[in-house]
DNA sequence: TCCGATGATTTGTT
DNA sequence: AACAAATCATCGGA
């Protein structure tokens, strides 16, 4: 660093003229005077820049300067200044938030591990309850490097900037430099932070979903179903051999009393169908004991009816009414409402596929050739 | 551990 | 969109 004082001597020409426009007079003018500041000594730069800072005229020359600069910075980036709310950003921050991941308010500058902490365990609002523990153990690892991570961006965020200001400070001493500026340049690098942190976010919400989907996907957490369903399932299976096809009513129905959703209901028919039909013989005992529930059933709902209708229906001949009398009756009602689904061969439009079904109903079970409802029936009392 | 049962998914069809 | 058929992956009893 050490400039030992040379003689200021003229550059030695070039050997080879560089390509473009010959160095006029003044490049070497100029090239000359920069070697004559390298070739000052370091005090007497100090020197200069003390007398330089002294200037009375100083002040206001930097002042005037300021503003200058702030017209240009503002003209260049005023533009971009109204900082549009991104909206993946906020698709990251909601579900974070709906995983249970982040906290709605984020200012508070708590300890992580009290912030991943005190995070409601199993916050997502999702109809599946996530109940294993494993699942929870995962979660609130991920929630943890979310927030030590998070911590880390933060708090270097914090440092970068303080360190940026002192230095801008410190130079405002030596060149123009507003506040606003310092302000600006602090939000920049605010803005690349934060760009950081919204990786940190989008690698979270990957890192969520592929746990989600790893104990989420009930293939691989395929429980069989209580015996209650499947109880609920084979009885209408059976009592609707002639054409077991649920409508939505009747698998809403199914669901609701096997405690399993409308599409596993969907999905055991359609199991059930396919199963049947390649091996009925394998079937027939199960067939057997359903059929005879059924009959027992539909004798005990006969029963009830001729005593409900004779309670409260003026003329019991009248078939076509529901009574829908009290809820005793509900039962019934239920099971009459299912007898009563579309009749065989009446829905034609969704009688395609189910007419591959004809050939899978056993001999004692094909629908009387009228298509009357009553005559399902006849697949229980069978 | 094997193997049949079974719930879920995928693919192709209507 | 609903379904059939094939297939996958897990469950549960022997």
């Amino acid at each position: 660093m050490d400039a030992p004082a040379r003689p200021a001597q003229p550059p030695p020409a070039p050997r080879h003229p560089p390509p473009g426009p010959p160095p006029g007079p003044d490049t070497s003018d100029v090239l000359q005077q920069i070697m004559a500041i390298t070739d000052q000594s370091l005090d007497e730069a100090q020197a200069r820049k003390h007398a330089l800072n002294c200037h009375r005229m100083k002040p206001a020359l930097f002042s005037v300067l300021c503003e200058i600069k702030e017209k240009t910075v503002v003209s260049i980036h005023g533009i971009q200044e109204e900082d549009p709310p991104d909206a993946q950003l906020m698709r990251l921050d909601n579900m974070l938030l709906a995983e249970g991941v982040s906290r709605p308010e984020k200012r508070g500058r708590g300890g992580s591990a009290a912030v991943a902490s005190t995070a409601t365990p199993g916050g997502c609002p999702n109809d599946n309850n996530i109940e294993h523990s494993d699942y929870r153990a995962k979660l609130s690892q991920i929630r943890q490097i979310y927030y030590s991570e998070l911590e880390k961006y933060e708090q270097a965020c914090r440092e970068f900037t303080a360190h940026v200001t002192n230095l801008l400070r410190e130079q405002s001493r030596m060149r123009p430099v507003s506040p606003k500026e310092i302000e600006h340049m602090v939000g920049i690098l605010h803005g690349k932070f934060s760009a950081i942190q919204m990786q940190l976010k989008q690698s979270t919400c990957e890192a969520l979903m592929t746990l989600r989907s790893r104990f989420l996907d009930a293939r691989h957490k395929r429980r069989n179903f209580s015996k209650q369903a499947t109880e609920v399932l084979n009885e209408y299976f059976y009592s609707h051999l002639s054409n077991p096809y649920p409508s939505e009513e009747a698998k809403e129905d199914l669901a609701r009393k096997g405690g399993i959703t409308v599409s596993q209901v969907s999905n055991w028919f359609g199991n059930k169908r396919i199963r049947y039909k390649k091996n009925m013989g394998k079937f027939q005992e199960e067939a057997t004991i359903y059929t005879g529930k059924s009959a027992m059933d539909a004798t005990k709902a006969r029963a009830l009816e001729s005593q409900a209708s004779c309670l409260s229906m003026p003329s019991p001949g009248s078939s076509g009414a529901f009574p829908l009398t009290s809820a005793g009756d509900t039962f019934l009602t239920l099971r009459t409402l299912a007898f009563l689904q579309p009749p065989p061969g009446g829905n034609c439009l969704q009688s395609q596929a189910r007419s591959s079904w004809q050939g899978a109903i056993p001999p004692q079970s094909i629908v009387s050739p009228t298509g009357d409802p009553s005559s399902i029936n006849s697949d229980a009392s069978n």
